[in-house]
DNA sequence: CATGAATGAGACTTCATTCAT
DNA sequence: AATGAATGAAGTCTCATTCAT
C-alpha cells in the first residue's frame, strides 16, 4: 500500500515510541544526553519535534524511558536466566555468563551503561532504580553462584563479593569502551570484545577452580 | 609534548589556573561537562566569570586543560614506576599496582575515567591523545610484565593482552563507579574500594600463579 | 447585518456551534484569549480540536464570533427595550436599567466586556463594530432618556454625556469585577452586585431629581 | 559625555529595571501580557533579550515587578492623601478626588488597572496583595470620609459602600477605557477624561448633598 | 461529520563569550 | 589583572492548524 513512502503524514501510533526511544538511546550514547538536541532525536526516528512531545513528556521524560526500557528488558532477562542457572557448576556459569554478556555487547542496550554512569548523578531516581532492580539482583545471582561452588569444593575460597565484582566490571567496562574510546577510531581498536568476553570468564573461572586433585597426587 | 596539540595549557605562573582546574575536575566530574556553567567553575575557584576566561580560552580549552593535566601527571609517574619495574615478579606487581591505583583512586584525579569516557566521542582530538599516551603505555608495561612472569615459569600461560584488561578494567570501572553511583547514595555504598583493589589483584595473580609445588608434594 | 464583516458566523444549525461558543466565552474570559488553547474550548464542549475547525476558521474566528453573538443579542435586545422605552420617566429608567443590567450581570455574557477590554486593541475590526453598534446606541438611548428628564424638569440640569458615563460606566465595571477580582477569592468577594445596581441607579437618578421639597414649598 | 550614543555596550545597572518595567508596563497594556514577548520589551527599552533576564528571572516576574511597582506607588500617595484628607468636606473629597484621578489617568500608571484586570485569574498571587493593600484602604478612605459627611448633615444618608463603588468604578472604568476602546481610534474617542472626572465627581456629590434649599428656610 | 496524529513556526530561557571599566 | 553587564545564538517546549482515516 504505501510502497512509496510518499505520506509525510503516516499514522503510526503504535510505534512510534519505540522508534523514538532508540533514536533517543543511540544519540545519548552517541553524543551525551545534554548534548543530543530533541530534534535530532525526532529526525533519527523519522518525525517531527513535535510529534515527540506527543509521547514523551520532556527531555528528561525521554531519558528516563530510554534507561527503564532496557532495564526492565535486562531484568526480565536475567530472571530467565536466573531459572536456568539453577544447575549452576563453573561450566555453567561459563557459558550462561559468556553468552548473556555477548549478546549485551552485540546490542544498542550496552550503551545504557554508559547513560548510567554519565547521567546517574543528574537524575538521581534513576540511581535507585537501577542499584535496586539491575545491581542488587545480579549481585546476588552471581553470588549465590560462587558459593555454591565455593561450598561444593569447586572454587577455592575466595572474597564473594570482590570475585563478583572482579568477574563483572570488567564487562561493563568493556561495554564502555565499545561507546567511548573504542567509538572513535574504530579502525584500530585494540579490544576485541567476543575474544575478551570468553577469556576473562574463564581466566577468572580457571583461576578459582581448586588445583585439580590430580596434582594432589 | 604539548597535551594534544592544544595551545597554552596553563598560561600563568599563579595559582589561580590551578585552583580553576581543580574547581573545572571536580564539576565536571559531577555534573558532567555540558551541563556545568562556566560561571560555577569560576565561583568555585573564588574568581569572576571574566577571569577565567584570562586563562583559558573557551570552554573546550578548560576541559582539555583538565584532562591533559591529569593525564601527563600520571604518564610522568606510571614512567617512574616503569623504572623501578624492572625487577618484576608477580610480588611486584601486586605491590606496585595496588599503591598506584589506591592513590589514584583516592585523589580527584580518579574522576579523569569518567570525563574521558563521557566526551571523548565530543572530542576526539583527547582520544587520540589518550590512546597513544596513556593505554598503549600503561598496556605495554603490564603486558611485559605478565610476559615475564609466564617467561619465568611463575604464571600459567595466558592470553597476555586479554589478562592485562582483566586485570586493568575493573580497577578503571571502579573509579568510574565512585564518581556515578556510589556517589549518589553515599551512606549505602555497596563497594569498599581499597579492600576490592586489594581483593582483585590478588584474585587474578593468584589465579594465575602455576599450581604451586607446594601442592605437588 | 453581518457581524463586523466576518464570514460564517454559525456555520452550521446543529447544537455543536453554540456549544463552541458557550465554552469559548467561558474560557477566554477565565484565562484569556491568547492563554486559551483551542483543544480546551473543543474538550469542554465535549468535541475534539478537529471538529473546532469544522465550524470556525480560526482562533481568532472564533473569538470574533464570541463577541459578535452576544453584542448582537444585546443588540437586538436593546431595541426592545427601547420600544418599551418610551413612556420613560425616572421610574421607568429605573426600572428598565435594573431589569437589563441585573439580567447582564447574572448571565455568562457579562464576560463579554472582559473580552472587549481585553482585546479590542489586538482586533480593531471589533472595535468599530462595537462602538458603533452597542456603544453609540446605547448612549444614545440613554442621553435621550435623561434630556427629556430635565425638559420635563424632573431632573436638573447636567451634563447629559457624562452623566450617562456615570450611569453606565460602574455597571460595566461591575461585570468585569465579577470575572476577575471577584473570581479569584470567591469567598470574600466584596461587592453584592445585585444591591450594587439597585443602589447605583437610585443614587444617581436620586440626585439627579430637583429637590422636590423645594417645589412642594 | 556620552553625547553621541554611539556606545552598544553601556553599563547602567542602576537605570536598567526601571526602563524595563516601563516598557513592560507600555506594551503590557498595549497588546496583552501573554501577546508581549520578551524581545519586544527588551527592545522598547533599548536593550537585548538576555539582558532582561539579568535582572528579571521570568516573564510572569517582570510582570510582578511592574504590577507591585505601580500598586506601591500608588499606595504611598494614598498615604500621604489620606493624611491629608483629615479636614474633609464634600469640597475637600472633590479637590483630592479630581486631583489624584486626574494625575493617574494622565500617567501609564493608568493602565495597570487594564493588567488587573486582565491578568489577575491567571496569577492569584496578586489579587490578594490588590485587594488588601489598595481596595479595602482606599474603600475605607472614601467610605469614612463619606460618612463623616452624612453624620454632620451635609451627605443624606445613603449606602456607604454601593456610594463609593458609584463613585470610583467609573474613575477605573475610564482609564481602561482609555487603554482599551479609546485607543483604537483616537480620533473619534468619545469620552473626555479630564472632563468626565470633575463632572462625574460633582454629580455624585451634588447629589448627595442634602437639599440645601429645605436648610435654607 | 468527526477524529487525533502530525507538523513547525514561534516563544521563553540559558549561557558561553566579549569588552568597557 | 579583574570584573560583571551585555549580547545573541541555540535549545526546549507549546500550540494553532492540517489532513488522512
Amino acid at each position: 500500500m504505501d510502497a512509496f513512502d510518499l505520506p509525510h503524514r503516516r499514522r503510526r501510533k503504535g510505534e512510534r515510541p519505540q522508534e523514538l526511544l532508540d533514536a533517543a538511546l543511540s544519540l545519548f550514547v552517541e553524543k551525551g544526553f545534554a548534548t543530543t538536541r530533541i530534534e535530532e532525536v525526532a529526525q533519527r526516528a523519522g518525525v517531527s519535534k513535535g510529534t515527540l512531545y506527543l509521547y514523551f513528556a520532556s527531555k528528561e521524560d525521554l531519558l528516563t524511558a530510554v534507561i527503564a526500557q532496557h532495564l526492565s528488558t535486562r531484568i526480565a532477562e536475567s530472571a530467565a536466566e536466573a531459572a536456568a542457572f539453577q544447575g549452576s557448576t563453573a561450566q555453567l556459569m561459563r557459558d550462561l555468563l559468556a553468552r548473556w554478556w555477548t549478546q549485551l555487547y552485540d546490542s544498542p542496550a550496552s550503551g545504557v551503561f554508559k547513560l548510567l554512569i554519565t547521567e546517574v548523578r543528574n537524575f538521581p531516581a534513576i540511581a535507585e532504580y537501577y542499584r535496586r532492580e539491575v545491581v542488587d539482583q545480579a549481585h546476588a545471582l552471581l553470588a549465590d553462584g560462587l558459593r555454591r561452588g565455593i561450598a561444593s569444593g569447586e572454587f577455592r575460597p575466595v572474597d564473594v563479593d570482590s570475585a563478583v565484582h572482579s568477574l563483572v566490571l570488567p564487562l561493563i567496562m568493556l561495554c564502555l569502551h565499545k561507546h567511548s574510546l573504542a567509538a572513535c577510531s574504530p579502525d584500530c581498536d585494540q579490544i576485541d570484545g567476543h575474544r575478551f568476553i570468553r577469556d576473562h570468564i574463564n581466566l577468572l573461572l580457571d583461576g578459582m577452580v581448586q588445583p585439580p586433585l590430580t596434582h594432589a597426587r
